[in-house]
RNA sequence: GCCAUCAUAGUCUAGCGGCUAGGACGUCAGCCUCUCACGCUGAAGACCGGAGUUCGAUUCUCCGUGGUGGUACCA
């Protein structure tokens, strides 16, 4: 077969070849042991968590070793593209703090590198120059058969395959076509597929030593696989040798979904003569659902499988990443604990120490997470989150925390800055409920007459009034306390409470029960944070009201 | 079906031939305490099964079993 001929004919009037975009193509300049790695996302959707999570790989591995990260976008499924996806995944990508340093920056023409177009529609023309190059060296040829895309028809073919006990990938027809057929066919204008001529043999294994799974013998590619699909447009594989080649990609991050198709990738990269690539595959988060089965985060069923889907609850980008370099390397929290104001960045992440395993998402941990997170912030910083989160999802609730700045900073700073310090926020989505009793305009003031049962409405009363009259929050925190205990005796609680304990009976209740009362007349909550705190945020006139209120309503 | 891959408590994991199998989250109990949160102490909870190798297997090998992935002109 004369290839040359064959290349001509499918591929006649290229502007370039590929000695040109090779060429052409600047050599990266980089320090030593510098990696290139990329994120590839499909603009099929929202950005998913799974995708974030390799970008964060990819990202911290580039940024150890001083390298690069750049974003490129794979658009050659035109049938299931969404509008403004590659958008949304370029944004995200910034707000989680994995912004790429080349490519793609959510629109084709922002794009900065020297190694675009980052956007692979953009970039046919090299890809039929490679593909012309590959007929030439005999290892690529035309396949005719017209086969239905339709997701169905594929499965309906697999099953099929399946109850024929249909083991072996058999050659594709096509391959022997002989080059006056193809001529024919091509002149009568029949469309054609590309395929790999492969030269591999099932008996045979390759030694491969991936940056996540180690060394694996993994058994040669057999399969004619498609490189361009019949509308001219590459298939992933193909796309995937070319513009990593071309990009100076050195580490390849992907799912381990794509460990099963290495062997032709690798087939390939073998048939242009180029360097294989180093590959990490990786694990894929999972959830458990409702049938209690494992299985990958899907985008359809799984709200939480959305990037945003954390923005809106109210996490911090930081919890939502720290939580996933904790699934990746377990030490990650040994190391947390030990630098807990240390930033994330100066963890010695390693793809070594990625575990096999397929993770669960865990959002008992994601919490646990974020909570600690939070409680080391200042006060100023959580208030200066939740405004912004506020902002764009709870406007009112921003207009509370705008009107009471310096409230929301002083309830914030309770019991925080401390060695032991609080950790009730987990997001900011639940700070509005957790304090709303703070500010007059989220207070429900029927809440303060919720009084536990036990207390009866005249022990209340007598208790209120009399602490009404004679408290004060000059002093500090034991003075004020020693100062409700005594109204507390003074109405017949015991303060003592060993006494208490002894003889329930002959009191209306402990010191406990006094401090119950009051917290419920001015929060309308059992539980809160210190109550003196409370207390002096709110003042003096502001206590006295509430209390008037409980008084005249009870 | 075939191929690949994984397998330690409910979850995330440490372990790399000899350990009372370690830690974290969650759960429960107690302490602290004016409540909550924090903190502290403690408890329950795991090596998927069977062969083999070995003086000795959670660890190595094989065979099962289970989960996951692939088997597309999708990525």
């Amino acid at each position: 077969m004369d290839y040359k001929k064959l290349a001509n004919l499918l591929y006649p009037n290229l502007e370039h070849d590929m000695e040109y975009y090779l060429e052409t193509t600047p050599k990266r300049n980089l320090p030593a042991g510098a990696q290139v790695t990329r994120i590839a996302p499909s603009p099929t959707g929202y950005l998913h968590l799974g995708h974030f999570y390799g970008a964060l790989i990819d990202y911290l591995t580039a940024y150890k070793s001083n390298g690069v990260y750049y974003m490129r976008l794979e658009d050659t499924d035109q049938k299931r593209e969404i509008e403004g996806a590659g958008q949304i995944a370029y944004d995200m990508l910034c707000t989680y703090g994995a912004k790429p340093n080349e490519g793609y920056r959510g629109d084709y023409n922002s794009e900065i590198g020297d190694y675009g177009p980052y956007v692979q529609s953009k970039r046919l023309p090299i890809y039929h120059a490679f593909a012309k190059k590959l007929v030439e060296l005999g290892r690529a040829f035309p396949c005719f058969c017209e086969k239905s895309e339709n997701k169905q028809d594929i499965l309906d073919r697999r099953s099929e395959q399946l109850e024929n006990n249909d083991d072996i990938e058999s050659k594709d027809p096509c391959r022997s076509l002989s080059l006056e057929q193809i001529e024919e066919n091509v002149k009568s204008g029949k469309k054609f597929a590309l395929r790999l001529l492969s030269l591999g043999d099932s008996e045979k294994t390759i030694e491969v030593e991936d940056l996540v799974k180690g060394k694996r013998q993994i058994r040669e590619n057999t399969k004619d696989i498609v490189l361009l699909k019949s509308n001219g447009i590459p298939v992933y594989a193909f796309a995937h040798l070319v513009d990593d080649t071309l990009m100076g990609t050195t580490i390849v991050v992907r799912g381990e979904e794509w460990f099963p198709s290495l062997s032709s990738h690798i087939e390939l990269f073998d048939a242009f003569g180029f360097p294989r690539m180093k590959y990490a595959h990786t694990p894929v988060i999972c959830k458990l659902d409702n049938d209690g089965n494992k299985r990958k985060l899907s985008k359809r069923k799984d709200p939480e499988a959305d990037v945003r889907y954390y923005l809106e609850k109210g996490y911090p980008v930081v919890t939502v990443v720290e939580y996933l370099i904790n699934l990746l390397n377990s030490d990650f929290e040994i190391w947390r604990n030990n630098n807990p104001h240390a930033d994330y960045h100066e963890f010695d992440f390693k793809l070594s120490k990625i575990s096999l395993n397929n993770p669960m998402f865990d959002f008992d941990k994601l919490d646990n997470v974020s909570k600690n997170l939070i409680s080391l912030w200042t006060a100023e910083k959580v208030y200066d989150e939740c405004l912004t989160w506020a902002e764009k999802y709870d406007l009112e609730w921003a207009n509370t925390l705008k009107t009471n700045k310096n409230k929301s900073v002083a309830l914030f700073s309770v019991e925080r800055g401390i060695e032991r310090p609080r950790k009730d926020i987990v997001n900011f989505s639940m700070v509005k409920d957790l304090y709303s009793y703070m500010f007059e305009e989220t207070l429900n003031k029927n809440t303060l007459l919720s009084f536990n049962e036990k207390f009866d409405k005249n022990t209340v009363k007598d208790f209120l009034s009399a602490y009404k009259t004679s408290f004060s929050l000059d002093g500090d925190n034991s003075a004020w306390f020693t100062g409700v205990k005594a109204v507390a005796e003074q109405i017949g609680f015991c303060t003592n409470n060993k006494e208490y304990k002894a003889n329930p009976e002959a009191y209306k209740g402990n010191t406990a029960d006094a401090c119950s009362i009051l917290r419920v007349a001015i929060t309308g909550r059992e539980q809160t944070p210190d109550l003196f705190s409370l207390l002096k945020i709110l003042g003096k006139t502001e206590v006295q009201n509430r209390i008037d209120y409980v008084l005249n309503n009870i």
